[in-house]
Parts: structure tokens; sequence; C-alpha cells
DNA sequence: ATAATAATTCGACATTTGGCGAATTGTAGG
DNA sequence: CCTACAATTCGCCAAATGTCGAATTATTAT
């Protein structure tokens, strides 16, 4: 029972389910699925984590790298949600607007993706700062 | 994706499991859920209305009771998660219990078993009642 | 060695969820 | 009609969840 909930639980989110229907065209790394979310690295580590626990993805590490996919030796239970997850997903808009999106992001390298995070992240902070020193005038 | 997720979510507490794999075996009313389960005939029926707006189970009134069965005309992508659920549970401890109580649960009339909860509700009430007196004292 | 950096873990916060009892609704009998 | 009663809805609370930024970890590059 723990296993079947720690699988429906992980495909319950939207976010994670994306991710998943990206993985099913190839491995990314974690900064390539930042930049498909748009959410911040700690909450895509999070996600990452509920889906390995699922035994739904494995991990890679590659030097400072960890790449994530589809667990290739998942256990049935898995293997069965996933292939369902996917035929009933394929055609949904979200799921196909990402596949457009992961074209473009593939295209670059993921020391190119990490850099322009890198540098988005510092922009927003300055943003903050402004405005916090704005409203205490 | 809505319909998707209202599944997954459905799937994703063990108490609607649990209830999902009783009514494979056939329909129930809401008072042998709520026997089976040893829940407040609310959460039951909060429980209940998740799985139906899933499309997973229908509806049934007949007077006052209300009986609910796994959808006869559920959606595809409903009926195999059903199948899926089905297939990777019914070896599991807990399902099997479940199986044995309500072989007793389904023995005697829904009358008797509500009357029994009503008395069980009641008698619990007393006891808090009592218990409430004791510490003003 | 030291600095830079990709990812994770930690700590805090707002929202959602599962649970209960009380009040409400709808139906059957007195 | 009025009472009894099965089920649902409502209002509330505690626990779990999704999110972020800050601190930490592990690895590469200077």
């Amino acid at each position: 029972m723990r296993e079947f909930l720690s699988i429906t639980k992980a495909l319950s989110d939207e976010n994670r389910v994306r991710v998943l229907m990206a993985l099913s065209s190839g491995e990314l790394c974690v900064c390539q699925i930042i930049e498909l979310l748009s959410l911040a690295p700690s909450t895509v580590s999070k996600h990452m984590s509920i889906l390995k626990q699922a035994r739904l993805i494995e991990s890679d590490k590659n030097g400072k790298w960890v790449y994530y996919k589809l667990a290739p030796d998942a256990p049935r239970i898995a293997a069965e949600a996933i292939d369902w997850a996917k035929k009933n997903l394929v055609s949904e808009a979200v799921i196909k607007r990402d596949a457009v999106s992961l074209r473009a992001i593939i295209k670059q390298h993921p020391v190119e993706t990490c850099k322009k995070q890198k540098e988005s992240r510092a922009a927003k902070a300055v943003e903050i700062e402004t405005a916090s020193a704005k409203t205490s005038i």
C-alpha cells in the first residue's frame, strides 16, 4: 500500500506530472527542468526526490550536474503507472506546450541554461532590494 | 490535466483506495462503508464525493439509503486507473482484511448496520459527557 | 588552497487536506 | 403534520503539502 500511495501521490501534482512526461523523451539535467517549470531550484529538487522515492525516475550524477530519467528498471507497478499517464496525457495542452519548450531548452548546453538562471535570479534579487528600499523611504 | 489529477488525487488517500477496492466486489451502502473504515459519516461522505468527482464511482439513491458502485460507464482513463489499482492491490494486507470484514458487513441488512452505528455514536457522546463532567468538578 | 557553482537540505510560510461534530436536507413512518 | 433517521453540507482544527530564500554540500576551475 505504501508503494501504491507513493506513486499516486507523486502523480497528483501537475508540476511533477509535467516533469515525468518531459523525461519520457529523454534524460534532463536539473537546470533544464527548472527552466521548463519556472520554479525555484529547491522546489524542483523536492519534486524530483518525491518522484524518485516513488521509483518512477532515477538520477545520474555527472560532476556538478545531476541528470534525471525515467527509471529503466522501475517496479512493474511504477512502469504501468507511467504508461497509463503517458497514454492519457500526450494530448494535453500543457504537455504539448512543454514538448515545444523542451526542444529549445535541449538545444543549448546546460552550462548556458544555468548561467542564464543565475543571472535572472540576481536580477530578481536587485529588483526586490530596490522595491524594499523604496517603501522604507 | 484536470481529469487526470482528479483521479490521481482521489487515489492518493488510503481510505479512498480501500473504498474503491471494496466496491470492486459489488455496490455498498454508505453505512456499510462507514462500518468498514470506522470513520465519521461526514468524513466518509466527503471521500465518496471526491471519488465521484473523479468519475471512479457512481451513486444510486434508494429512499433514505445511498448506494455506491464502481462507475459502470467511467471514462477510459478512470476505468484504466481502477484496473491498475485493482491489479496491484488485491494482494495487499489491508485490502484482504477488508474483504474479510466486508463478508460480515454484507451479511446484515443496512438497517442493522445503521442502528448499531447510531447506538455506538450515542455511547461515545455519553462517554465524552461524563469525562468533561469529571474534569469540571 | 580558494573561489565559483549545481544541487540539495533546512527553515519558514501560506494553502490544501483529512478529520470531526453540529446543523441541514430529504425521505419514510407514526 | 410531525418525528425519526440516513446522508450531506458547513465550520472548524490539526497535519501535510508546495513554495521560496538562505545555508549547506559536493565538485570543478582558478
